[in-house]
DNA sequence: ATATAATGTCGTATAATTGCGACATACTAC
DNA sequence: GTAGTATGTCGCAATTATACGACATTATAT
């Protein structure tokens, strides 16, 4: 996100934004419920559960990766995906605080006061 | 998302990664946060308190109008942008089944059984 | 050592996002 | 009416995301 002016807004709203980003695809999403659904995940059971190409499931959960939301570890010829959970309640606090942020003037509503 | 081989996915995944993709910005985060702050907000004033041009300000205000996360009331010459508290209620709830579910198994923490 | 199997990386094509200037539209005021 | 103000839309350029085949890498098995 070079070209996004991001370093203009907050530390908390970018965070927030890479968070959602990576939540921002059907496939991630289904590769978290998955990790979530098992104790041990293999990446190529990962491809051969989703309608998308290995290659393609290896470059979401590269991207799921590098914000350290899932882990894997090489067990032989196998890589044992596992989600982090602790950064998982981290991120939930982060969407919760702010959905609660947002939700919290209700004087907005239709036929309210304001408009 | 034409493109995404979205229509193999659950809609449930679909929702959430739609909704997701709409705070993958960090301008739509602070769109959201600024109604929040505010019980009137005009979108000429949004435009100035944001380090983008009014033009790509009102395309963000359009993406989040066409979840419905935001709507805009033509209110004679400016326009009234209010947060649906109703929705981002119900998004928040989303958000969080997602996680709570993504949380529950605490086996594949470092050291666990799994890996 | 060689074959097989599981994954990752590279290159590439296509599509979507981001950002903004220029123009169009619509309403208000005079 | 005309002038001015507030917003939205169009079109373009740059960037990033998505998808996948082909190749590289690494470990296991024989």
């Amino acid at each position: 996100m070079t070209y996004a002016k991001t370093a203009a807004f907050t530390e908390e709203q970018q965070q927030l934004a890479r968070v959602a980003k990576a939540l921002a695809h059907p496939a991630r999403v289904a590769i978290i419920q998955l990790l979530a659904s098992k104790k041990t995940c293999i990446s190529g059971d990962i491809a051969a559960e989703l309608p998308l190409s290995r290659t393609t499931v290896s470059q979401h959960l590269q991207e799921l990766k590098a914000l350290d939301l899932i882990r894997g570890e090489i067990d032989g010829l196998t890589v044992c995906y596992c989600l982090n959970t602790e950064l998982l309640r981290q991120v939930h606090q982060q969407f919760t605080a702010f959905f609660v942020e947002s939700t919290a003037n209700e004087a907005c509503a239709p036929g309210g006061t304001c408009c």
